[in-house]
DNA sequence: GATGAATGAGGATTCATTCAT
DNA sequence: AATGAATGAATCCTCATTCAT
């Protein structure tokens, strides 16, 4: 795993060398996944010897997983400060804004998390058990506050969390599948404002009466 | 015995070996993604040498090719026999019936759909061309031709679209999330027609007033 | 595949399949080298299935000696018919001749004794034994009885010989590099006639005083 | 100590390890070719894995280009410093003695030039216009400054220079067939005294009157 | 005779990792 | 910290050969 020094970097020192690992592998992995890439070609795009990687992380699994932590503790901590009171709308408005707000400035999170997710490997767990359950039981709470919700019924509430999930990650990580099929960049400045917009809306009529 | 040859036919069309050659990589493919799969592991699941595999494909890109190849006619013909007369709530929740049904028959699919979107490869180009953009036409006009539409802007349409898409392939793709987050079995019979009750009612509520 | 009419056309009766196997195999070594071309391969030029070749040869390396054997029978016969009376200029003028003619019917058969000779294989010892001394001692006899030679050391007499075997024999095993150098092409009419004459010239002024 | 650095420098040019690969990489390549020789084989002879010999040479091909390369610049270097001023007979035999004691030095030169002749590869058009069409040329102009070349027709001229070139390099491309027809050593210093002397009266007796 | 399919051995090359410098 | 070099294991793929049909 990181050095302790190393871990500590990117809020104080974002010129680290270990940052700068981090920032290569994160738009690797995401791209290609832990399989597709290799070591030397990190290190190539940091521009060190594969060798060098080794002085920050102790191994490619290591970084890996290095990766995912830095990714996610923003994320978790934006959602712990927001877990109560998310029963109004205007609530709910202001935490998805935030929300994809905080995914477009870390776009390669949703794929990461995707790729996890197929792989259903080890650390899925560790992620699950660590981010993505807290997040989860916080929306859980958040959608069963919502006065519409009656018209769905008990055993539709997962369904109904992770389709907003998908709602809003499948747009990040199916970024080529929308460029491709409707024409538009993705990553548009306008169309950030439209999928904020989107998603507000579906999650207005998934939610409310 | 001519009958029963002639039978026999379509299921053995490419012969048997190739047959269970595609079975076993699409299984793996799915699991783990085209680099993280090996033509040994492959070729070791199905009994063979893992020279035999070139005996029947000329590489293991072409094999790759040929599972997603296969996995997609079917879905495309079933997408292009119901292309017209989508306009009415019925019609659409007949087709999500069928898509829905089709899907758990081959669950490997939205799989290798999202790694192949995630990967961004060349052979989504051919994806694209040939198989999600007819289906993506489709779902356009069907949408285009739903009353409630109004309210949504013309500009959020592909997104709509593919939101629905989202919901319809999240569910398999990401099935070990919906496990490990709600401790339910995603493939149950159960949630089967739990996830199918879900997709009619969240497209409901999506398109309709 | 070809008709049986059509293998057993080339040579009238000399084998049908074997026949054209040796012919493409022939072809193939003298370009490549043993090791450089594949039983698949030389299949193929014939236009058959790489395990029919097993049907006529019972291994590639058996394929190959057949090849030179075939080659190198023909010349045999030709030397073994003037290995006597070669001691005036007019004979040996017209073993040249012939001996050029044959190769020119036979191109490959240079560059298969070249490479053989390069590799220094377990083969060269029967190709010796068989066919070079023979050859060999023939034309040391022939030389000896040159009434020019006089002017030769004894110990010259090996590098003598092997000299004009170069001459003769290495224009057709190194054409590449006199089609590249000069800019003609080696295997012209003109340049047929050109290197008879200038072996004859060659020769001449080698042996004659 | 810094003496013995800058002498130790050339030899040490490209890394001790390097220079180790090339030489058995040339003695393997010279012997059997280069379909003929696997990677892990030039790695044992040098005492290494087969994967170190990639530290050094991006491929197979590339390694073998460089033992080209290397053995082609001092022959190149060699007739460069005598282009000129060939008319002469001794100028001549000296340029032919100190060739030989070149080519003795390094013997597995020509085979390796009969070698990529004989296959008429990519890299013969390299090896022809950056190596041997200078030599060629320069042979050329030294000929056309005989006295005695009345004699040969124009056309011949290539042929006469091939052949001077087929006797000169044969004797170590052919060194197997010399021992096996005549029984001597090739090798031995004896050959190589006949055969400089070979070569120079053959020379003399093909240009001179 | 011909062939599709199977296979063990080996081909070149890349992998993640280690270590001395 | 950085790196050139080393390596065993693994990669995809081709090899010559066999065998049932």
């Amino acid at each position: 795993m990181p050095t302790e020094e190393a871990v500590r970097v990117p809020a104080a020192e974002s010129g680290g060398t270990a940052t700068r690992i981090l920032d290569a592998a994160e738009a690797l992995f995401a791209e290609r996944g832990f399989t597709g890439v290799s070591v030397r070609e990190i290190a190539g795009r940091v521009g060190l010897n594969q060798a060098s990687i080794y002085n920050h992380f102790p191994s490619k699994q290591a970084l890996y997983e290095a990766v995912l932590d830095r990714g996610f503790g923003p994320m978790r901590d934006l959602l712990a400060a927001r877990a109560h009171g998310l029963g109004t709308p205007e609530a709910r408005e202001r935490l998805l804004a935030d929300l994809i707000e905080h995914l477009w400035r870390t776009p390669h999170l949703p794929k990461l998390v995707q790729r996890e997710v197929l792989d259903g490997g080890e650390y899925l767990d560790k992620l699950t058990e660590h981010w993505l359950k807290p997040i989860y039981e916080a929306a859980k709470k958040a959608v069963q506050a919502t006065p519409g919700l009656a018209r769905w019924p008990e055993e539709d509430l997962p369904l109904l969390i992770l389709g907003m999930y998908h709602l809003l990650f499948g747009h990040f990580a199916s970024a080529a599948l929308l460029e491709r099929l409707a024409g538009v960049d993705p990553f548009s400045p306008r169309m950030r404002q439209a999928h904020l917009e989107f998603v507000k809306h579906a999650t207005d009529r998934l939610l409310e009466r």
